[in-house]
DNA sequence: CGATGCTA
DNA sequence: TAGCATCGG
């Protein structure tokens, strides 16, 4: 889920070919878990090899990933390692969602309800080992770096950014911004239509820049106080916040009162479950590891074919147009820049 | 989701 | 060939 700073924070839409050159630090978990959620069948099955293996995400993320390097675009995907303990309460919680929904998949699949059982299998998605497995099996063929974080990967993908190693963070969660990434794009993994849960109507999807400057200049506030801003509202370490306080009552909180104890200390009923402090410190000084190259290569057009046609039951045909549409596109992309570079 | 097929 | 429908795995 994360912090909700979508009413809070200024956004520019972008198209993606214009950042041909650029690097993004991909949220692996956020993106494979939207893979999963939105590739399936009418009925909510998704994709599957023979042995009944689950392809949805190696699917999304082969011909997305094509996509952003045929445009230019240096993708490093990001894999979470451990959770902070704090995160505990949001995992269950998550978890108790998974099973409720899955009562309610079955429900509707015995009843013949196709649309509902669709929309609560979407909810029962959950990312088990051996996708990430495949996935990082699958960007290691592909000639695309992954990382493994130590904890929290938007943490770590804010630090890529925040050191310069990447120009952009990619995510759909606001929380690589209470990280520290200057730079935040989303919709990099979804796009174009996209429908709205439980109604017929489609909406225009468009990839869109929040940079974290000018969300502090607009709010007034410094990085920190953002922080207690989001902790304010509710984070995954706080999930419930403060009662009643959402983004507009919180960003008044903390500019009148300066920090997050002070605004409390005038509220009536502001308890936190976990002290303010222990979560303020996972914001500013998350886990995060140097143990990282970036580089990309091209791919390995017979391991990836082997992979995903062999192994999990793909197209020969469609890998391999894929491959080599991302191929000339990265070369087209390359040839550009280094004549930018000369010329420029 | 992205790719492909079908239709006008 | 744009626009919509439906595969894909």
């Amino acid at each position: 889920m994360g912090v909700n700073l979508r009413d809070l924070v200024p956004k520019t839409t972008i198209d993606l070919k214009n950042l041909s050159g650029k690097s993004i630090a991909i949220d692996a978990y956020n993106a494979l878990y939207q893979f999963l959620a939105i590739i399936r069948q009418p009925d909510g099955t998704p994709l599957k090899d023979s042995t009944g293996k689950v392809t949805s995400h190696l699917s999304g993320l082969f011909y997305r990933t094509a996509n952003l390097v045929q445009m230019g675009i240096k993708p490093v995907y990001v894999f979470d390692g451990t959770p902070p303990a704090l995160k505990e309460v949001e995992i269950k919680r998550r978890a108790r969602i998974k099973e409720e929904a899955l009562v309610h998949y079955e429900r509707a699949l015995k009843e013949g309800k196709i649309e509902e059982a669709r929309t609560y299998a979407q909810a029962t998605s959950r990312l088990k080992d051996y996708m990430t497995a495949d996935s990082k099996r699958l960007l290691t063929q592909m000639g695309v770096p992954w990382i493994q974080a130590p904890s929290e990967g938007e943490a770590q993908a804010a630090y890529l950014a925040k050191k310069g190693d990447t120009d952009y963070c990619a995510s759909q969660d606001y929380d690589s911004l209470l990280f520290g990434a200057p730079r935040l794009i989303r919709n990099v993994t979804i796009s174009g239509r996209r429908k709205l849960p439980r109604k017929n109507v489609y909406i225009e999807v468009t990839p869109q820049i929040v940079e974290l400057g000018q969300v502090l200049k607009q709010l007034n506030i410094t990085h920190k106080q953002l922080i207690d801003v989001g902790i304010l509202m509710g984070t995954d370490f706080n999930p419930d916040g403060i009662k009643g306080v959402g983004p507009k009552t919180a960003v008044k909180l903390i500019q009148q009162h300066g920090t997050l104890e002070k605004a409390a200390s005038t509220l009536k009923q502001a308890e936190f479950p976990v002290e303010p402090k222990r979560i303020r410190e996972i914001f500013q000084h998350p886990k995060v590891t140097d143990n990282y190259h970036l580089t990309w290569k091209e791919p390995n057009v017979e391991g990836v074919v082997n992979f995903l046609c062999r192994e999990r039951d793909f197209s020969e045909d469609r890998v391999r147009k894929a491959l080599k549409k991302m191929i000339e596109g990265s070369k087209k992309a390359k040839g550009k820049v280094t004549l930018e570079k000369f010329f420029g």
